[in-house]
DNA sequence: TCAACAGTTCATGAGTAGTTGAAGGATGGA
DNA sequence: TCCATCCTTCAACTACTCATGAACTGTTGA
């Protein structure tokens, strides 16, 4: 992953509303929401929305399908896992320390 | 780690110029650079640099340290590597497309 | 105590992000 | 063909981010 993707995709996660889109998309897997039935959960402005989403789907984060009057989104995981990978291996390096500290959150956080 | 930290270490790291410092910061270990260093090698203006700094620092990834005239700055690789385990577990919600994407795209950096 | 040095803070201005409501496509049913 | 539905885009506004240079704080050595 280049740097002008992981900034673009690191600008877009650093929101609250994003973050929860991003959440609420993860859930539903594969398949992903409409644009409607994230609107109606959130109880969020279409145009709001809309502008939240698009920035996602800018930062290559989500994928949006259409399905007649439907578009639905979902979470591209490959994007998300290179973004991760990013923050290990080229912003910090691949230092040992991130990586134990990373695994020791990930241990503590799955009891 | 919370959401609002959360939050403000992805806001301080979507930034070309902080992304820079965090690599930089990140090669000299517990040891850090002093700000002049910083300011040396970047060819940055003294106030700037100290703006994107204490930016890193209020979002917790880096701390300060001062040694008589100098201040010297280092990242704290506890919090990179939360930062690194929320977007895995919070934020994908420990979702294993996401982290085999990532180990995926970790090994082929490796190479 | 004074001057020099190392950094931070403040004031200002330009640019960008985010919200809201209205208007504008695209799709499907009557 | 017409209308309702679903969603996006636009315009206007507020609030925040970032860069710059000047002023300020703290530390050291003469």
């Amino acid at each position: 992953m280049e740097q002008g993707k992981a900034l673009t995709a690191l600008a877009a996660l650093a929101n609250e509303t994003r973050l929860a889109l991003i959440r609420a998309l993860i859930a539903r897997g594969d398949k992903g929401v409409s644009a409607g039935g994230i609107a109606a959960e959130f109880g969020m402005s279409a145009s709001r929305l809309s502008f939240h989403l698009s920035t996602l789907e800018q930062a290559g984060l989500i994928r949006a399908r259409r399905e007649s009057r439907h578009i639905f989104y979902s979470v591209d995981p490959r994007a998300m896992g290179a973004l991760i990978a990013y923050l290990l291996n080229d912003c910090c390096m691949a230092d040992p320390k991130v990586s134990a500290c990373c695994t020791a959150s990930v241990m503590a956080q799955e009891r």
